[in-house]
DNA sequence: TATGAATGAGCGTTCATTCAT
DNA sequence: GATGAATGAACGCTCATTCAT
């Protein structure tokens, strides 16, 4: 015997129960993904993190690989969109502290987003391999650009950009992806806002040090 | 009564198929654990790529777990001792110069131990917790003396030395670990020795400039 | 809102198609660790005896171990409570008669039951040691001082009381255990009801007569 | 390379190491095959445990089911010789107590052999039916005869002779097969032969007294 | 004789997924 | 929306057996 009565429904035409089951999931599976890649994580697993049955967990996401997808579009639309922020018209150097920084707090705050993402790029990016191939090689290409106007405004050494690109990325993530490794090594337990600040710190000293053209 | 002579047995007491075997097995390992971490990797998958049976390749290793510990225990044999060779004694210029290269060339000839390293982080590292926390945590903290002798004399802008570590690692490993974004974004096919050479520029050029002291 | 109407459940909070396959199993599992013993049964013959998949069965008892264990309490409930009915105030000879007749209906009935239980003692008794050693024993002790108590009175001859029990479960479960050979030996078919009644007046006949006192 | 000299050997025409490995492989077999039954044993176990390689074992005995008649034979030779003793013109009260004790006597030395036998039987004695339905129902059939022939001469009283012989069966082996539980239930360690003695004395004891006519 | 090496078949168990309710 | 019930495929691993030496 059932009852059913009309639900209120939100903007994007979802239920308020769907809406929240959805991000339980999304939440979850984030989590999963981060730690075992997608063959290794289990619906099993998620579904129990996210305090549902299985079988409900998939009348959300039809199966495994449409709630990868998700987590990952989830991911992106947060993880990228820092370096669209670079203005060629400001200053190199508060651009780049100021997007070192954004990446670093990205870290901070969603390390499983960055950990989602390592995963991926390890397997040979099965899933991301046009976007790399697309969107993302052209926003690269755009700010390798505004690089190379700072750098012949000689408001920049000549550096090969994308490898400037690359470093910055890979430092910052690196806090998130061996998070453990870092807190083993450096004898912290779970870092916190203050010891970002201090990395924030050491990151940007080295590398706007490395880049930034001497003055005499 | 009967005299069987034994099989010829090599320096470490293992007959030559034995070797054989077991590196083919390592090699295969590497590979498929280095894309799907452990849980995702199938024995089936990595025995498949030795070109043997499943029985017989756990004949060699008893079990998944002890195949992935031979995999990592070789792996880590090579990783890290490029850092043991920084000389306080020397100058830093050419040793940090010297181990950048180092790992970057790690990185170039095998990326899968890069990889599993990396995959081996992102779930938390329990296999190599005590590790990480003992043998290199205890090296690290020797170099960080080195970069901090080098600073009291000079040689060096004040920096943190652990994070001129890390940053350094995380470099130097994003070319193995994220090696197809690279490709993508870089727009290269496979990354070749002469690529490696100008990502060892462009990364030495960054990181020594941004450590070194300003002359007057 | 929506009132989901839950499935009818029977006292025991089950749902009937629970308390179906469950008891389907229990049957069919009880014949084949009756056949092979705990290592020789394969899950999936009981699966296939009981008409369901192998996971599906999994699904109602998780492993192998603990269908087995739910398979030896089914058997020990009815299995040993005869014993407890003997009676000190009453007549030994018509107590002990009903005891024989009493195991040997058991045999009858359920012969599967007598030889899991055979098996289990066969190979050591590992799930069972602490229930032999717990309750069996003290239940036994019990009744070995209701028989003491009829000796004394000298209602019975003065025998050791635990040979006697001993004795007659080895005899009455004889029928089952040992079916195969009785109906070989025997040249019986299947053993029905009036040759049990033939074997239980034999094996009282010799066991009281071997136990009641000489009248003179 | 190898050195073949000529072996010397035994009446039977075998050397003496293989009369020795066979021994051992069959003593090692009873018991793995006493304690998990045919299906639950493993030539591995059996191999370990007889101190040589499963190749090697499997040299002597070609595959396990030839191993498990090997022992199945051995094993039979010796366990029913007893019953063959049971003279008809001696008397029946000694002849009855010395099978019962030759009996025991062998629960005593060789449980395995009893165990295996209760296996066997427990399975449907897939392997012995023949026997059972062969030589050993025309031996029971000869003893019941002489069992007959007392009962006719008033030197045994009226019981049906088939069920004294599964009555002295049942009771003497309940001592091996069911060793565990008559330890446990009994309160001792290792039955020793003081205690055989005590159970030879109880059982003959009951026996007996059931089946001697009353003298008056 | 004896063993290292190898494998197809099968084991207990888990997986992603579907179906009925 | 949500769950109990079900399953084919695949998992890690063990089995009896064979082969080469």
């Amino acid at each position: 015997m059932k009852t059913v009565e009309p639900q209120s429904r939100q903007a994007n035409g979802k239920t308020r129960i769907q809406a929240l089951n959805e991000s339980r999931i999304i939440t979850a599976a984030e989590t999963v993904f981060a730690e075992h890649g997608f063959r290794g994580a289990t619906v099993d697993e998620i579904a129990k993190r996210a305090e549902m049955s299985k079988p409900n967990l998939l009348y959300y996401f039809k199966n495994k690989k449409t709630l990868y997808r998700a987590v990952l579009d989830h991911t992106l639309n947060f993880w990228l969109e820092p370096l669209a922020e670079l203005d060629a018209d400001k200053d190199p150097e508060s651009e780049i502290r100021r997007y070192i920084a954004h990446k670093l707090e990205a870290s901070w705050k969603n390390p499983r987003a960055s950990r989602i993402f390592a995963s991926e790029m390890l397997r040979g990016a099965p899933v991301l391999n046009s976007y790399l191939r697309g969107d993302l090689k052209s926003l690269v290409a755009d700010k390798c650009a505004v690089i190379e106007q700072w750098i012949a405004a000689g408001k920049l050494a000549p550096i090969d950009p994308i490898h400037l690109i690359f470093m910055i990325w890979a430092t910052t993530q690196h806090y998130a992806d061996f998070d453990i490794q870092v807190k083993a090594v450096w004898g912290k337990g779970a870092l916190n806002k203050k010891e970002f600040d201090r990395i924030e710190d050491a990151v940007s000293a080295v590398i706007l040090h490395g880049i930034l053209p001497r003055k005499h």
